[in-house]
DNA sequence: TCAATAGTGTCTATTAGACAGTATACC
DNA sequence: GGTATACTGTCTAATAGACACTATTGA
């Protein structure tokens, strides 16, 4: 750690010098101090783990339909016993929130060295009954094709649910010094038999000089905690970064045809493409190989392959 | 709060079924949990609280200059002590991050009511000395005449800063599997004759499925703790969002000119614009006024107001 | 008058949207 | 042959960049 050293010879050149009111050094402040006097808050991560599956197709000549799914955790013990909750769990003081989220990967996931970045904090009061719990929530995009077999075992009560993000409804006020502005979205979450659906709301407020942005959980079912938020805030951000990074690549396997990539980009984005116009925006960020699909009832399509050079520089 | 009231709902409906592996209810279980057995780290909120300032202008007929102006406050306390840090301080456990974070905005720069966004939350574990602290940044942006003299007040050794954030090095290595990125950049921070300068550098890997983005110190000067990468963070974070929002407004009085506009956005960019496509960029976002600046030597200039209502919907 | 800024018109290059039209496998 | 997807060409609309040109003030 750089810092950690650099914090070390400003020490020393302090020391010397520096002595706060009490005339204690640093050094001796720092051996004195007693973090334990204050009441502190438990820290958790969150993981957003999101893949790409592909639904079945009965008609052999039609791609299968891709779809957005997110690994959820049974929950086997109070509170929200038997309700499903995003994987997590505390960030020890031994270890950064960073390596926290790689091992809840890890251990729930059994992925490691993948793509992962952090989206929010949340650090409402009530959030958890047990105690008071700030959550840093991070996004993790998987490829299917590199699963390990155990994330959704049974015996582990981790399944994959597919997302579905709709807004429900839009309304606009006009105030005198600005506008509010309320988003109702419903989430649903389905793994065969099991559906758990939540309404959050999402009220944008416009006066003068302020811009506040606030979420509510109008309705849970089945998803533990404030979790509905979190995953709604997540998809929002998916279907931002997705337009402007090349995070989608993350959720495609090594090789991938243009149909493919331009399927996970609806799913997540919610909406038609026009072939010709995402070809041509997407051609940059891949390389063509001299690979094609086989065995379709239908024409058989190139396979591309991720430039990681697109950018430019 | 709606998602306290839910919960309650739902653990007095499943307190008559639900029974974890120990028997407990829901509520026997809650009554019987001992937070204190785990060991916490502390949470702290750091305050960016950014505004602009006009320089002195000798010639009358010049526009003064605009500059970037970051709000920091010198340490009276070890560690760190005489050093220049951000505002900020422990988030109680009886209040939401959010609420922390306002309170030292009242506190240090005697702000209410204004544009705030969390930005990233830090959380290694060396970066303070005296304990494990994770710290969750907000980034305020303030116009400069709403501006209570209090803040800047050198009784509370709170000083505007002009930031200066400057590439320094670009270096791009081929990687067998993908490439790594690095950026090294220059911060400098200046009030009178108070100067703190910076470096940091930022690496980004990709490699194979990977993508890592990592910011390390490598110098650090008269500025507390890991400061110098929360604030390199911070520009960066306002230099995009200032392209595809409108948060700009949040830096300009309620009346200014299209050219003192411009020059915000400039001095933030870092770089010039085209008064032509700036206009016709910014128009929607704008309504004029009736009203014109004047005394200055050369053609007056209209005053505009910020449209709220610019948004699609 | 002139220095300095304010503001507009227009040409060009680039990019996104729309859609028709051609290509090609497998059953 | 027919179905479903793969892929390309081209017209159009919208937008950004470049730059010249006109307008207007106070000293």
């Amino acid at each position: 750690m750089l810092l950690t050293k650099q914090k070390q010879q400003v020490a020393k050149m302090t020391e010397i010098i520096m002595r706060d009111r009490n005339g204690l050094t640093e050094r001796e402040f720092l051996q004195k101090y007693d973090a334990s006097i204050y009441e502190r808050p438990s820290v958790t991560v969150d993981m957003l783990i999101f893949t790409v599956f592909d639904k079945d197709q009965d008609n052999y000549r039609k791609l299968p339909e891709k779809s957005l799914q997110l690994l959820l955790i049974k929950r086997g013990e109070h509170p929200y016993l038997g309700q499903w909750a995003l994987p997590g769990g505390f960030v020890s003081v031994r270890e950064s929130i960073e390596e926290a989220a790689q091992r809840e990967l890890k251990s729930e996931a059994n992925i490691e060295n993948l793509y992962m970045e952090q989206l929010f904090t949340w650090g409402d009061v009530g959030r958890d009954p047990r105690t008071r719990v700030i959550s840093s929530s991070y996004m993790a995009l998987v490829d299917r094709t590199s699963l390990d077999v155990k994330a959704g075992d049974d015996a582990e009560d981790a399944r994959w649910f597919e997302v579905k993000h709709q807004v429900f409804q839009e309304k606009k006020t006009v105030l005198e010094d600005g506008y509010e502005f309320e988003r109702i979205i419903k989430i649903t979450l389905n793994h065969e038999t099991e559906l758990l659906a939540a309404t959050v709301k999402i009220t944008t407020m416009i006066t003068g000089r302020t811009r506040r942005v606030s979420r509510e959980i109008v309705e849970s079912q089945g998803l533990a905690f404030d979790h509905a938020k979190i995953i709604e805030y997540a998809v929002e951000r998916l279907r931002n970064k997705i337009e402007y990074t090349d995070i989608a690549f993350h959720l495609m396997p090594p090789l991938f045809t243009l149909s493919e990539l331009q399927q996970v980009y609806e799913v997540i984005l919610g909406k038609e493409l026009l072939a010709a116009a995402f070809r041509r925006k997407i051609a940059p960020m891949v390389t063509e190989t001299n690979e094609f699909t086989k065995d379709a009832g239908h024409r058989p399509s190139k396979l591309y392959r991720f430039n990681p050079n697109w950018e430019n520089i």
